[in-house]
DNA sequence: AATTGTGAACCTCTTCACAGCT
DNA sequence: AGCTGTGAAGAGGTTCACAATT
């Protein structure tokens, strides 16, 4: 199959959050004009991505709301139930846990790892931090598809290798640096430092 | 001046970091080799950012990484301090305040808003939460030139509207939709959901 | 009449490749 | 000899524009 490039996907799940927001106000069709408005694309860029995956319009008439935000989420496997580890209590951490959105998803927080023996046995909610060195045991035992990274940057490496080294294959970072990983692990970053420093930016050539 | 994009800016914000870690090692001189390998780019990349900026190395020697992370920094406008603005004081914004590295890049949160009465006057470290209705009034005295918003997605085009209308010009967004602001207005957002829903996008076709 | 689905045109970003410095 | 800086080529993503369909 095609590869579907990485901006094809994240729009895929703004169309879904956005065709969710419309059933909820019990819109039964939309236009790829009115989606793209919403989203602030063109009705060219909805209709492409789309594309890549089916046909799921009408001419003359639209998509219908419903089977078209259904079909996209089996497209990004979102009735799935995804078991989550999260490496790293810290603020960060901890706010992640509690992110309603995350668990609505199907990204369900089953294991807690941290390696400050402060922090090991206490609870957030019903879990237990469990030390990372025990990683390989409970990762076998919650069947962890998916790990998030939450540690600082400097031990952050040695969380991803050890993370691989136990058959994690899906991995969303969030200390600020570029993480070696072999090719079929899939990574993605999240670095809110990167977006601030784009507003610096910005803002300091106002008028330049 | 010509349009820098968005890769571009985020990549410089890369390097910086990584320069900075190289400082701390002592490195003294690096080649755009050196920092593609660490970034995970190609070293034509590295300069050809850099070249829309000025230029920084030596031929023959690569770049002085002291230098090379003043100038980058400058052009991010990191040296200055930015008074920021946090709307919506829930797990994530909470996590925000904490958040060391805004702290250490110039970002300085000094205003809490949030609409919950129960919230309203309670304090987060030595900030104390104000209500969002009087944002005028402390965005003025507080000087504030740049909004975090994470408040529910319900609620979020009101919270950005007010923002703009007290003059705040760059805003960066949890909240996950696109939301609608002037032209002369900078916002970025920052959607969790989005790059988790991507790696179940990956995982879920796998082999396919 | 309205709106999709899509090849082709266009534009933007990345990589190549090499002249030019040190 | 080694590495930068950059114009040109290449790749990839977006928009156009229109035939096809309801």
């Amino acid at each position: 199959m095609k590869k579907i490039s990485d901006s094809t996907i994240s729009r895929m799940s703004q169309y879904y959050r956005t065709l969710g927001r419309l059933i909820e106000k019990k819109v039964q069709t939309v236009s790829s004009d009115e989606i793209a408005e919403i989203d602030g694309v063109t009705s060219a860029q909805v209709r492409k991505d789309l594309s890549f995956f089916g046909t799921f319009g009408k001419r003359g008439l639209g998509y219908n709301t419903l089977d078209l935000q259904n079909n996209i989420g089996n497209i990004l496997g979102l009735y799935k139930k995804w078991n989550v580890a999260l490496v790293g209590v810290g603020n960060i951490g901890r706010a992640l846990v509690d992110y309603e959105e995350f668990r609505n998803q199907g990204f369900l927080i089953k294991l807690l790892l941290d390696n400050d023996p402060k922090k090991i046995s206490q609870k957030v909610h019903d879990l237990e931090i469990k030390p990372f060195s025990d990683i390989a045991k409970y990762a076998k035992q919650h069947k962890i598809q998916i790990a998030i990274v939450s540690v600082p940057a400097n031990v952050a490496q040695k969380v991803v290798d050890g993370l691989v080294g136990c058959g994690i294959k899906a991995i969303l970072n969030f200390a600020p640096l570029n993480l070696k990983v072999p090719k079929y692990v899939i990574i993605k970053n999240e670095n809110m430092s990167i977006e601030l420093e784009a507003l610096s930016y910005h803002l300091t050539r106002r008028g330049k």
